[in-house]
DNA sequence: CGCGACGTTGAGTTCGGTCAATCAGCGTGG
DNA sequence: CCACGCTGATTGACCGAACTCAACGTCGCG
């Protein structure tokens, strides 16, 4: 059989966009041994406790983090698309603490601990760039708690497709536009703290206002800057395509 | 005037509390130079959007970070207690995307952030350590939002004190025990997602079913299997008191 | 063509919110 | 020492956003 051939060049680029690594640590980062795999919808690929020796990182398809309550309610505390480090945080901390499940195909490629280990000892930037990126993952989650917490279904399931356009870097601000978002209702309703049948309604609601519609797997903004508004939404904590001159790099060159 | 002198301790005790730093590391993390200072409470001393220069190490007293929606609304994502980093992940992300408050009066110490980064590019295991912890962070804000999204009132707050009780390290499970916990009702709802008359409610339901109460300032927990019980709640992912052997140290020693 | 998964809609319920009054504690100043 | 005023806790009556239950529609696929 033909096998495609996949690399962390997404990864790498995801890296690029908040921080600064050297031509040399940059081919290092693509030089990591890495294994592929492809990974049919909704399985469980990195379950609970379990004590994993490589990192996860996400090239094709979509991924969630998902936890449970006592009574087996769903909640999904992160999305991971193609670029992402799924697990970047279980170099530091094996034992996972949450599920990963794919959300469609996925195809992963898995770098053992060892090597990541390895490059982030011989490389501080890259050290740091690990680090950062576990931050910003924070800081995200940060954002689901004010979400879930305090604001209301609309603005909250606005909120979620703005970060979703943001960091699958589909926004075009003048225009309407589309991106994949493979997920069904029931889905969001496990991101957002809510039933299937209120996405449902809600949707409509927004479709009803002209600023978005959704379908299985398609997302179509229609009204950038009235979703934003309705959303209450700022993108900056997401860190994404920030100006290269104010990428980070705080350890000098080695 | 007399000033008492704090220094890095509880915090170095936190650190070795999930990884295991060698005699020479730990005294040069006391060894940070650093600035203690006095904040009243109700203070806002770290601004959203504020590019900072040090990081802040509670020495006594407790610290929220806050949130809000456009319209006003507060949401608390983090609590921090003594010994905890207040923002390490400023060290690698300087420019702070929510607000620390002060809930009481607090004592924190500022190190700066190049002290910080010294001591990690000298030691690969601080800088492990200081990842770490970071991570640990995130693994209860996910928690949070498992709790503010899917969890009813009652249960979420027993969650929330069953939380801030091993925090706190005052779990004793066969009797009942005690804890300082300096915050309103309100402020509690902050933490929540709920409106403080909501709590007042719950709190009462709680306390009339035997298993803690609550006044400004102090935690009263009757029944501790109990209150887990109602909470669902599992301490690992806090990684409090993990065992010597088990504490992490990925690089070798230096 | 029939089944299963997902989406859509209606009717009725409920958990938590809103508004408002009252109470309790406490620091301040006369 | 006591009156005052402030902040926070408590309680009641009512309201509304989101949930539940259930029916029905639609689409893709074996």
């Amino acid at each position: 059989v033909f096998q495609r051939q996949y690399d962390l060049r997404p990864f790498l680029e995801r890296l690029n966009s908040r921080s600064r690594l050297s031509e040399s640590e940059q081919q290092e980062i693509l030089d990591l041994p890495s294994h592929a795999s492809q990974v049919a919808p909704n399985v469980n690929f990195v379950r609970l406790d379990h004590v994993s020796e490589h990192a996860c990182f996400i090239v094709e398809g979509l991924v969630g983090r998902f936890e449970q309550t006592f009574d087996g309610e769903r909640q999904i505390t992160a999305l991971h698309l193609p670029g992402d480090a799924a697990d970047l945080h279980s170099v530091v901390q094996p034992k996972a603490r949450s599920a990963l499940h794919t959300m469609t195909t996925t195809t992963i490629l898995r770098v053992p601990h060892v090597a990541l280990r390895a490059i982030a000892a011989r490389h501080q930037a890259v050290a740091e760039a690990f680090w950062r990126d576990c931050v910003v993952d924070g800081a995200i989650l940060s954002q689901w708690v004010v979400n879930v917490g305090r604001r209301d279904a609309r603005t909250r399931l606005a909120h979620l497709i703005c970060e979703m356009a943001v960091r699958y870097k589909a926004v075009r601000p003048a225009q309407e536009f589309f991106f994949d978002f493979p997920v069904t209702q029931a889905q969001i309703g496990d991101m957002m703290g809510l039933t299937p049948v209120h996405i449902n309604r809600v949707l409509k609601v927004l479709r009803e206002e002209g600023l978005l519609s959704l379908t299985k797997s398609r997302v179509r903004v229609m009204n950038w800057p009235a979703l934003k508004d309705v959303g209450e939404f700022t993108a900056d904590y997401l860190q994404a395509d920030i100006r290269p001159e104010e990428r980070l790099r705080i350890v000098a060159a080695s």
